[in-house]
DNA sequence: TGTACATCAGTGAACGCGCGTTCACTGATGTAC
DNA sequence: TGTACATCAGTGAACGCGCGTTCACTGATGTAC
């Protein structure tokens, strides 16, 4: 990480974003719990009370993470779709697979921005609800066209997004919180295997 | 919650299941940071130091915590799975529908139980792992006796049990975190909405 | 290009706080006789 | 039934600690002229 040393400049240059970045650390070595203003401006090099020029307080900190977490795993699941253009199925299943392969990546991301909706932190941040739902959205306009196109089975659509977020939901959290055993394989193949048990599931069947 | 009033008896009684109690009602509150042992001493209204008779540290008040969730989850999966003798894609059903109620009813618990996997709390509690595995089995045992009578599609038990403890377990941590919307229907609605759309996709269809 | 000055982004001392844990203590309880 | 005494389960003062936040400050930067 990026530490000063001595003889660095005295402005930081991007203290913010080295600020982020500790928490993303120190969340990721302790929990959410783990994070502290102190320690991470401690980590970025700095006095304990430069952060306070960049976010007003702890809580903003926080928000900051979260939101960029949202971002990243908007841009992951466009882009992992985006792999597969011309297959529908295909498409949502990379989805809902850089779902997981996100929250293994950045785990201290994915806790944030799930964990406890706390008062405080769901400080009705407007541009936060519209990232989660662009998130959320990615996932049921590739359902929905799968089902267009009769490649998923007739139904409530949102009952199939439903679905499909809480299985790939969990099964990162799984993931991340050491409870899915060794001997399963490695986690990209879980994610694989769940999600393809998943929509094969889904599919709808020749008559 | 069983705050002692003045002229109680000087002792307590079961001040070790008021101090549990007291610990749930705090993680409920304010999340895993939330709980303190002053803070749960205060509310079993005795001294800040008494939970020191019962527990050797904070740690170990959080590991009764999470031994007595994964006994309570244990006791539930069996009891759903019960009441629907003679159909065994119900009961496996009933078992997964058990386990999102119980988050549900004991957020506090479930956040213990699957929280970060933390070095301490880990410590290999060989009593917990037991409870947590006996949990598992419940689910691997249904799915098993689905796929022999042939009413589970054939194919690896272990995806099977994966991918439908991902969807209840997912299922359970998005419920309990409000991120489903409330018009989606009430918690035991969506909790059968998934299951069952999950378990259709599992059943083996006529050739 | 050089200088004056406003603004920005740090510093470091200080605050009050609640925490986990320890310790010598004391009141209550139960058991042996 | 009564008493002596060991044990148990509390008390409350004390410890050291790290935290979030504030404040007056100062060094660095950039802009107007």
């Amino acid at each position: 990480m990026s530490v000063r040393r001595k003889g660095d400049a005295y402005h930081h240059g991007d203290l913010r974003r080295a600020l982020i970045d500790a928490a993303l650390e120190l969340i990721a070595e302790q929990g959410v719990d783990g994070l502290t203003l102190r320690e991470a401006a401690r980590r970025a090099g700095v006095t304990h009370s430069a952060p306070y020029r960049h976010f007003t307080d702890k809580a903003m900190l926080v928000a900051a993470v979260r939101r960029e977490g949202f971002e990243l795993l908007h841009r992951q699941m466009l882009e992992a779709r985006e792999g597969c253009a011309g297959d529908p199925v295909a498409q949502v299943k990379a989805s809902g697979v850089a779902y997981i392969a996100f929250a293994v990546a950045r785990p201290a991301h994915f806790r944030v921005m799930f964990g406890p909706d706390l008062p405080e932190q769901s400080a009705r941040d407007e541009v936060l609800h519209a990232a989660s739902r662009r998130a959320y959205a990615v996932l049921v306009d590739g359902l929905e066209a799968c089902q267009r196109l009769g490649l998923v089975r007739d139904g409530d659509l949102r009952r199939f997004a439903m679905t499909a977020w809480a299985t790939v939901h969990g099964t990162a959290a799984l993931l991340i919180n050491g409870l899915v055993p060794r001997r399963d394989g490695g986690v990209t193949e879980v994610a694989r295997a769940v999600t393809d048990l998943l929509y094969e599931g889904f599919a709808k069947r020749a008559p």
